[in-house]
RNA sequence: GGGCUUGUGGCUUAGCCAGGAUAGAGCGCCGGGCUUCUAACCCGGAUGUCGGGGGUUCGAAUCCCUCCAGGCCCGCCA
């Protein structure tokens, strides 16, 4: 309904002013909607803003469309107020399932995030690019539009050969119970100091990595017996994050299906590029002065070139191209970018997330530095069930493992997700435990308690008088969603859903506050469990679309 | 050194791309509220040179320039 009104209003303006696209903005405490187009007639009307305004209002109070819309002006402010038939054609479709779907979409979306090396666990780094990649998934569902979720399986790099290497000369058996990740990890730190000890270990490194190339059947199979190892750990890890990736792409496919071979064969076709034993491209003239090597001297190539055979293979099968990456990947990226379109192929769109650090410095998996994503996830249920044991002792065990279970990965994808991906962070164990306010376990409390309340209530005639302002607050912040999941996926910017819905659960809570429900009789009882409703469904369809399960009790 | 990016109350942060009405929140601090629908909650209070300076504009946290500080990148790694 915002959408729809928001466009009317939009329209009637532009009719008023005779302009084509007028500013309209939320209203933010003023208004439910305002446009200060007045100030850009000002000049060229030879008037003051205000009386402007009050000339535009005046028609638009003529306007038929507006028939349900106050129109009125602070000074120069053109202000518009929705009233009842908003609210009530709102919570109509609120109280269905399925509210905020966008309709179906042709454009067809293929997502790649994490992507991590399989060298070692995911750890809280990794997951920023898991949580974001993950939610921009969901929500591009949501908005209506076929997404293939893909993980890109570096299985040929430098660090793999080195686990291999890890793999064929040091004692390296699984310890009793250790994940698959954790013990590439361990493999991959004692090989790395093997290597600081004997750097003359890097020629059979070097080896390992032609021979992978080259396809020689034993090297392949050891390459791929430790990275799925690896991978087994990730699929574990990601699933326990409510994350899911519908497929995974190896590196090598596109070395033994011969597209390495083929967009090297065409870029030898553009001026750009340069052979001197290496093969690389000058990039100079999109203004990057770093050569993009593709090709090393010993005929290997480089990570560089099968990602571009990825990334053609991509924007063939797909209309959208969106690539979940780290900051430290930007020059890489844009090289990726300027290369494709150099060949006349789709680049992709790429998201960026700063850099997730420890308070003592930057993470490294080579020198065993980092937090996992398990030890997270484990510490944060360990607190999470203190905490429903705490406030639940009529629930079993089993019933309140299961909520702390959700509780965490709640806490822990909110806290990830509600931070803008351009701002780096610094890992706190204190943020991460925390279940209050600005947190997932908040919103998920508050989704429980409407669910608590229309537990209780039974059945009951669907209504739409509201009067109290907190519960048109409410009602008003439920048509949003639509109109913020649309800016979200417009934007590639998963963190106005995380916004939006803890804006809804503080507007909840204040109504729940004053306003009881259950107590209250006939049309206003009736109105305020619709009201209930659709705040729940509101609440149930943005935590999915954020990964975090909607608990009805907790 | 060059490029990218961040800088908003003690701490964390929204708003910035598409400039407008008193810069929103949370934590922490102070003071209140559970015989009442789940207090993982709510209400009130104190706390801000929006990093500094200059410019554009009727109007700048938002756009431009410059300086300062932090992060990332500048591999025949990924």
């Amino acid at each position: 309904m915002y959408l729809e009104t928001f466009e009317t209003i939009r329209k009637a303006i532009a009719t008023a002013t005779g302009r084509e696209n007028p500013p309209l903005t939320d209203g933010g405490a003023h208004a439910d909607f305002a446009s200060t187009v007045a100030f850009d007639l000002a000049k060229e009307r030879k008037k003051s803003p205000v009386q402007i305004a009050a000339e535009i209002a005046e028609t638009l109070l003529q306007d038929p469309a507006l028939r349900n819309i106050r129109v009125s002006t602070t000074g120069p402010y053109i202000n518009f107020n929705t009233g009842g038939d908003f609210i009530r054609q709102t919570l109509s479709r609120a109280i269905r399932p399925g509210y905020g779907n966008l309709p179906a979409q042709p454009v067809r979306i293929v997502l790649e995030h994490t992507s991590a090396n399989p060298n070692g666990p995911l750890h809280v780094g990794h997951i920023r690019n898991t949580i974001i990649g993950d939610t921009l998934a969901r929500s591009f569902r949501k908005a209506g539009h076929p997404v293939e979720v893909q993980y890109y399986v570096n299985d040929m790099g430098r660090q793999i050969a080195i686990v291999v290497w890890g793999f064929t000369h040091l004692d390296s058996a699984p310890r009793e119970g250790e994940k698959g990740d954790h013990h590439v990890a361990r493999v991959y730190i004692a090989a790395n100091r093997e290597i600081e000890r004997d750097p003359g270990i890097v020629a059979g490194v070097d080896r390992f990595m032609q021979k992978v190339e080259e396809g020689d059947a034993e090297t392949v199979s050891l390459f791929r017996t430790a990275v799925s190892e690896c991978l087994d750990g990730f699929r574990e890890t990601l699933a326990r994050l409510n994350a899911r990736h519908d497929r995974f792409v190896w590196e090598s496919d596109f070395i033994r299906n011969g597209d390495t071979s083929r967009v090297i064969a065409r870029l030898k076709q553009q001026e750009e590029c340069h052979e001197d034993g290496r093969l690389w491209i000058d990039l100079s003239a999109a203004g990057f002065e770093k050569e993009y090597v593709l090709r090393r001297s010993d005929g290997t190539t480089v990570y560089a070139a099968r990602d571009l055979a990825y990334h053609i293979w991509k924007g063939r099968n797909f209309d959208r191209v969106i690539d979940v990456l780290g900051a430290d990947h930007k020059l890489i990226g844009s090289q990726l970018i300027a290369t494709l379109k150099l060949l006349g192929e789709q680049p992709p769109e790429i998201v960026h997330f700063e850099f997730v650090s420890l308070p003592e410095g930057a993470m490294s998996t080579r020198a065993g530095k980092f937090v996992s994503a398990d030890e997270l996830i484990d510490e944060v249920t360990r607190r999470a069930y203190d905490e429903v044991t705490a406030r639940r002792d009529d629930l079993d065990e089993g019933a309140r493992r299961a909520i702390a279970r959700s509780v965490a990965i709640a806490a822990i994808r909110y806290d990830i997700v509600k931070i803008s991906p351009e701002k780096s962070t610094v890992f706190d164990w204190e943020e991460a435990l925390d279940f209050e306010r600005q947190s997932g376990p908040y919103i998920q409390y508050a989704h429980a308690r409407a669910c608590s309340i229309l537990g209780k209530a039974g059945d009951f005639e669907p209504a739409f008088s509201l009067s109290m302002e907190s519960e048109i607050a409410l009602a008003k912040h439920i048509a949003k969603f639509p109109w913020v999941l649309t800016n979200s996926v417009r934007d590639l910017r998963p963190h106005l859903i995380a916004t939006y819905a803890r804006e809804l659960a503080d507007l909840f809570n204040v109504f729940y506050q004053f306003e009881p429900v259950l107590k209250s009789e006939g049309e206003i009882r009736n109105s305020r469990l619709t009201l209930v409703l659709a705040t729940k469904n509101t609440l149930r369809e943005a935590l999915e679309t954020l990964g975090i399960d909607a608990l009805a009790t907790m």
